[in-house]
DNA sequence: CTGTTAGCGCATTCAG
DNA sequence: CTGAATGCGCTAACAG
């Protein structure tokens, strides 16, 4: 490998002029600077961005911390992040947590170590209290899907209050009150958030939430199944089931349909996030936008502006669901 | 942040001394490594991993290039990967080349001057004999899902004409012969070998494969609808449909179905990959497996083995596919 | 078993 | 506009 070095020698330079060749700030004239391009393009020369790295103190990587690197919304969120990083010519470095406290922490403090300049951080079972920590180190942190006052800024989120009451709004609309929901886990803000503005719906309009028709899962399919088994066993009458995420949706909707209770005509479902469900399914499910390819591609943005000082970029913390409507929820008499 | 030279200062040693506790590899007394333990312990020092790199000529980081980042199965590879690789203190620096020749070229040069000790490619437009001849440069490479004879051990692959294979004797031991064939796009050697497999047990069994039946698409949803469309518009009769993947099967089982062609009463189908799809769909597709996460698992032990020269690490090669029997085939009388 | 001495490849003062 | 010198934080001979 050719080094910074060889090329000095060839074009009858220092290497403090290659450097600056490379680094295209200084002044160099363009003869010398000629021959300094010529000499790297016949030397076939690359610089090392470690070396760089050590010497400027600037990594140019960006960690990437997710729950899971698998399923369809963080393979969108990366994609999205990927490609606005190296287009800028950094580089990402990934890492999973798995929702779980001791492997993000962990997994932090790997990147951290790794020399990133910035990390971006979509987490769940790291408190709050520590991330406020976290952000006030040297490395700056950006947040995906997290909402902490305290450091606002850093936060790239959606409004699932909003998205949860636009939701149940929708079915009130069609002239559902006997609505059966399942939340989320609800240590997580997603879930609470979620079934907050339900909560807030069911409010102006004066419907009471029934404990009984109240079941709490996991976000992951089968418990949407055991929901709705539990469901179905209950006395209480319920016209319509409103999901914390389309993936529990999917799996009730199974169970449903396996004790021949038909879909939207005996029973309206509403989800939550959008998933791509392949196009056959039947009936379609209504839901709520979750645009995480945006959140992500924002979060790398964040990071372009506040820690490589890109001007020119408006960073928007906040974003907006909406109501996707589909064929999952009927009218009801 | 405490570097090496403070931590040495405070326990009294010499900077090698203290290297050479952090490598633990050659002898350092109790006593002294003890020392040099409170002493980093007391600094919070962290090595720096850069500057490791630069005097050590070994980053520690391996740069993965998929197709895409989104999608079940790049998600699913990206999560053992990782999995795999962060266990053994490495990193990984991840890029997407879009299965577009540019952009994966100059994917794999950027991870090479990030300086990546090895790369994990699953690339589609790249040529066998740029892929041949980078192999031969300093930084090895490892390839997913692909076969080159010449560097066939650096190939992880499954092998898909056996798959393609499997699939259509199974159609025809329940006694279809009038197939109708979905390909993937044919520059892509996952579908040739697929349909090459199908080709081959169809003159096994001295059936003869039509062109009118054929349509070749994209491995995306969409595009097995557009053969669906194309192959119900055709004169001849066939009984069963064989897709080179699921996502095509799902588009064309959708238009199937709104043609009112009952499926699988009417009309069989078969997929490839084993997708993900949501549990009430109906009929659950038939398929043959793709272990894409066993794979990527193998092709970050390949790494570990060959490059971090781990011993006790067995390398597979070659993944054999397996049906998968679900509801979508029905026996033809 | 431990200390000394050179670099790794580059950025960045500071002179000139 | 350009060159010489210094150091980023660490590893790796080489002595002792």
């Amino acid at each position: 490998m050719a080094t910074i070095y060889d090329v000095s020698i060839l074009a009858g330079v220092s290497l403090a002029t290659v450097s600056r060749v490379m680094n295209k700030n200084t002044n160099v004239s363009e003869k010398t600077k000629k021959k300094v391009q010529d000499a790297m393009e016949q030397l076939g020369y690359r610089p090392s961005s470690i070396a760089q790295s050590l010497a400027s103190n600037c990594s140019n990587s960006i960690g990437v911390l997710v729950s899971q690197l698998n399923g369809p919304f963080y393979g969108a969120m990366m994609t999205e992040i990927e490609s606005a990083l190296r287009n800028a010519n950094k580089h990402v470095i990934i890492a999973a947590g798995h929702s779980d406290e001791a492997q993000e922490r962990e997994a932090v403090e790997f990147l951290l170590d790794r020399g990133c300049d910035a990390l971006i951080l979509d987490v769940e079972a790291l408190s709050d209290d520590y991330l406020i920590a976290l952000s006030q180190k040297r490395t700056p942190i950006v947040l995906i899907n997290r909402y902490i006052s305290e450091i606002a800024d850093r936060c790239i989120h959606l409004n699932n209050v909003l998205g949860g009451y636009l939701a149940t709004k929708h079915v009130l609309s069609h002239g559902h009150t006997k609505l059966a929901y399942i939340a989320g886990p609800l240590l997580k803000p997603d879930a609470r958030e979620r079934l907050e503005g339900h909560k807030k719906a069911l409010a102006e309009h004066d419907v009471n939430f029934d404990d009984t028709l109240f079941y709490e899962g996991n976000f992951f399919e089968p418990s949407g199944s055991d929901a709705m088994e539990y469901l179905l066993k209950q006395d209480t009458h319920f016209t319509c089931v409103i999901c914390a995420n389309d993936q529990m949706a999917s799996g009730a909707i199974s169970v449903s349909l396996e004790h021949n209770v038909m879909v939207p005509e005996q029973l309206s479902f509403i989800g939550y996030d959008n998933f791509p469900f392949p196009k056959y399914i039947s009936p379609k499910l209504s839901t709520v936008s979750n645009p995480i390819q945006e959140m992500g591609k924002m979060a790398a943005l964040w990071v372009l502006k506040n820690v490589y000082k890109k001007p020119d970029i408006n960073i928007v913390n906040t974003f907006t669901p909406q109501l996707i409507l589909r064929d999952s929820v009927n009218n009801n008499q």
